[in-house]
DNA sequence: CTGCAACTTGAAGTTCACTTTAACTCAAGG
DNA sequence: CCTTGAGTTAAAGTGAACTTCAAGTTGCAG
């Protein structure tokens, strides 16, 4: 067996079929055919699906994921060295995440006695040191669990 | 000027005027009418409206947010103490976000060494210790910047 | 009293990451 | 050969959290 069929790659990496197959029409993922139009995955190609769910984890957008795969090389099989270079980048990412939580929660923290959550004085609502990069709108941070 | 229009209340909140009238159709915030029928809110509304803002940089949807602000006394303005009751859950709830992505961040540098991310060996992309609450489905973990 | 910024509404649109549906074809065991 | 489970497609739907739009009204400074 030297390829995967869709249900085989979804049952080992824990991704629908349909999530694959949206994967590839995005871009993400590469499949080749069978004479009969089905989908072959090369078993590479599990690394990749790996890669997506674990930068979906640190909090990275599909579109940052694609921009981070297609800087994989196309000519040869990614080696070890080219799949820590990217999971280095997710890493520094998810540390900024977790640096901006403990913030939060150490304000968090010292409002709670106070109970003020006042706009006006409270560092919390009202972040003039920007606890996220993302500017004015309010910032949906955590999705709990995909509905 | 005891009250706020809703522009007021925006520049304040640092809240869109659209959001503040998408909070109120979902009931998270309330507001009186003039004459003319524009919305005129409460000071106090400053405070339900920090409080989304803060329940939202924890990660915590608007179902929950309504869910806890509905356990608001109905009868008096909501104390400190009323505040701090409910910001301390939320503490709780940053501090299971803070541990989730700790754990995530040291595997993931476990794994920057062996450039692995082989979903059989790997417990990053598959953990069977279920890093995240949400069951099966891949979670979308943050969302860097509102689009 | 006029002009204009700020307000009002419901409905539709947006983004992300998928899932669902319908109608169909393929692959393989009995 | 036939059945059945696994695969195929495009298009539409989902849900969260809003935003945008169009068309109209209000409030207040001058």
């Amino acid at each position: 067996m030297e390829t995967l069929t869709i249900g085989e790659l979804s049952a080992r990496s824990g991704v629908a079929p349909s999530a694959l197959r949206f994967y590839e029409r995005e871009g993400l993922i590469h499949a080749s055919r069978t004479s009969g139009n089905q989908r072959r995955y090369d078993r590479a190609e599990l690394r990749r699906v790996s890669f997506i769910k674990i930068a979906q984890q640190v909090g990275v957008s599909l579109d940052e994921v694609r921009e981070a795969l297609d800087s994989l090389p196309e000519n040869r099989t990614p080696t070890k060295a080219d799949w820590s270079r990217l999971s280095a980048r997710w890493r520094y990412r998810l540390q900024e995440r977790i640096t901006v939580l403990e913030r939060l929660r150490d304000e968090l923290s010292g409002c709670i006695g106070c109970g003020c959550l006042s706009l006006q004085r409270c560092k919390l609502a009202n972040p003039g040191d920007r606890l996220a990069a993302g500017g004015t709108g309010p910032q949906r941070i955590l999705n709990p669990a995909a509905s």
